[in-house]
DNA sequence: GACATTTAAGATAAAGGAGTCTGAAATATG
DNA sequence: CATATTTCAGACTCCTTTATCTTAAATGTC
């Protein structure tokens, strides 16, 4: 898996949230029940959002949480950012800490291209393009 | 890390052992010596490479291991294969088990893409190929 | 103000991967 | 046959990730 559970979660956590366009603050309760994870696993993930100041939280009844801009100006990369950090974009494929574009290891070519291209993949997407995706495709969540 | 450590150290193990091209066997000491890595590590992982009857071993003085087969004639996907499994190239990016391409999930399209350009990757670079690689090119190891 | 609801914070536990260590088995050499 | 060398097998420890649990703090409603 080339994303930790943590961030797995984070993501669908968000794209549940996003597909709720008409309503304030959704409680982590819901989310957990909706998406089948662990109310409170999942409550500490969404803290470690809150706290990078991508969700913004209210407590109380009615509250809960909510993405903290507007989910057409959210990049996947932001989530992954938060959770799992962007080192494994930059990463060589053997672990190797001298490899790079000038003195590279032997699959360092090879796979610098796809590195790059799901790189590109999380920076292009925001959170809005990939609901809309499930709302016009029917796809699942 | 989309490979295992264990993973990585084999395929360092197995490149090494392919450069050796005119020497019989090679012991996991000398190797662990050579890649920086814990030799009764290394050597648990190798088993598991002998094991798996992609390389074979000889024990006693001037024992050690070397590959089962010719090293042109094995892919960088062997390898994975023992260790890690194929379960990555083809696994959902969201650990959904219920994705593929007929009822996927919102990311399916394009992280498929990306998977399937990796797997073909390794599956079509022998361990010849990338040691050659090393020697013309002078790449690091 | 009492109470229910909800997030915040942190301690603790469970599981898996990574790494270490010891002793047994095989084999070459003198 | 004694010894040194090397892989084999398995137990064990350590660390990180994953998951659970408990208590505190904030807030809306009556």
């Amino acid at each position: 898996m080339i994303l930790s559970k943590s961030c797995v979660y984070a993501i669908r956590a968000t794209l549940y949230i996003t597909a709720q366009e008409n309503r304030e603050y959704i409680p982590v309760k819901e989310i957990a029940k909706e998406l089948n994870l662990s109310f409170h696993f999942l409550t500490k993930i969404l803290q470690g959002l809150t706290n990078a100041s991508l969700m913004k939280s209210y407590r109380g009844p009615n509250g809960g949480v909510a993405m903290a801009r507007s989910a057409d100006s959210i990049y996947l990369i932001e989530v992954i950012d938060v959770m799992d950090g962007l080192d494994i974009f930059s990463e060589c494929l053997l672990g190797l800490p001298n490899c790079n574009d000038i003195n590279p290891c032997p699959l360092h070519e090879e796979w610098a291209k796809n590195r790059t291209s799901i790189h590109k993949m999380f920076q292009t997407m925001t959170l809005s393009q990939i609901v809309n995706n499930i709302d016009k495709l029917r796809l699942g969540l």
